[in-house]
DNA sequence: CAAATAATTGAACATCGTTCATTTTATACT
DNA sequence: AGTATAAAATGAACGATGTTCAATTATTTG
């Protein structure tokens, strides 16, 4: 359906098109399969193209996952800081974060894992785009908190969150881990719970 | 040298060595390399034997992986707990958990990351001596935090540890992961003494 | 010392990611 | 419209990798 309408089109609209279906196909593959099922051949089949055309839309599989990874980002981003900001209290906000980003991990496991499994071919550097962008993500999660903390400066904020938001995917991480005992997802969440009330409770008795 | 020795061995003795030896340079390959850049040839050739060879010590890689990955368990296990249990309060003892295991990560960062990195292949399943093995080495870590907090017990004791532990380590982990804006090693350990007395701080308030 | 058993070997296989000469398709020009 | 030029798509081929296994070599046994 639609084929007509390639007819009209430009060629860098026809190029966006099958970057897209990669794109597409890449992502659902990683979403079902996890990253570790991700093939170079079975993209391609989805995407209904050759296998050379990969490397036409993608400079190569790294490219690729790192363009799923960016949206899996924005994903976490809008997931996490639902219904975030309009809590009475700081540390509402706080656990509403932790529990939301719990959520998000058990909802999109594979596509989560593969934000922090992934590893670039021959120890590549991460490209400049991408680390700001997951950086430029930890910010946004600042702007609700500094809403809630008027008094602290942007810096501290941003320490804050960074501490706890490492400490709680950590906690998330070790439970999720096959290696590692497991508790169901309703236990974790209150283990979340008093994990950032317990922390909070200490950050009030320091100030 | 110490050649000669082979003469006289035993055949099953004989087959240790030569496990010891895949096992040696497969240590070595991680310790050096990481886990992305270990191969089987690269193994054979340092071991002094042929590919076929190492399907002979070991099922496969994964198999060889975990007993390397078993190895460097016993050492964390070992680093994190030494000068630890002869402080005067409970606190002290959760910050010296928790640089320590800072301090194992930055020395062996390689093994480390081997440790949380490593995934089977087509998804089979960790076997059950490597996870029973992990956990284990969580229980050794209640031991000193349940003389100095008696009033504890073991269950309470286990769930105190794992989720300070998980904390710490994903602070640790996300601070060295390249994808993230990294702060310098003596910054993280202020950082993480900070988080454990304010956590600590929070524990006391509740009780 | 010969037969039986075990260990070792490395060529061969299947599967990957990636490349690139060739073919096909689209665009530009007269 | 027809030809020439450029762009895009193709899939066979390459190198690397983990793993297997028939053949070889070494060891133990009777």
């Amino acid at each position: 359906m639609f084929n007509y309408l390639v007819n009209v089109m430009k060629q860098d609209e026809k190029r966006g098109l099958l970057k897209q279906k990669v794109f597409d196909a890449a992502f659902q593959r990683i979403q079902e399969d996890g990253l570790n099922g991700l093939r170079a051949r079975d993209i391609a089949k989805d995407a209904g193209c050759s296998l050379g055309s990969l490397y036409n839309a993608y400079q190569d599989l790294d490219d690729l996952i790192l363009n799923v990874n960016s949206r899996v980002l924005e994903m976490l981003q809008e997931h996490i800081s639902s219904n975030v900001g309009k809590e009475q209290n700081a540390e509402e906000a706080l656990v509403n974060l932790a529990v939301n980003y719990m959520n998000f991990a058990y909802l999109h496991y594979n596509l989560w894992t593969s934000l922090f499994g992934h590893t670039m071919q021959d120890n590549a550097p991460i490209p400049d785009w991408y680390t700001e962008q997951t950086n430029a993500t930890f910010l946004t999660l600042v702007a609700p908190l500094l809403k809630l903390r008027p008094e602290l400066d942007e810096a501290q904020a941003f320490i804050l969150v960074r501490t706890l938001f490492s400490a709680v995917h950590g906690i998330i991480t070790i439970n999720l881990q096959e290696r590692f005992i497991s508790i169901p997802k309703d236990m974790l969440e209150i283990q979340l719970v008093d994990f950032v009330h317990t922390y909070a409770e200490g950050l009030k008795n320091k100030a």
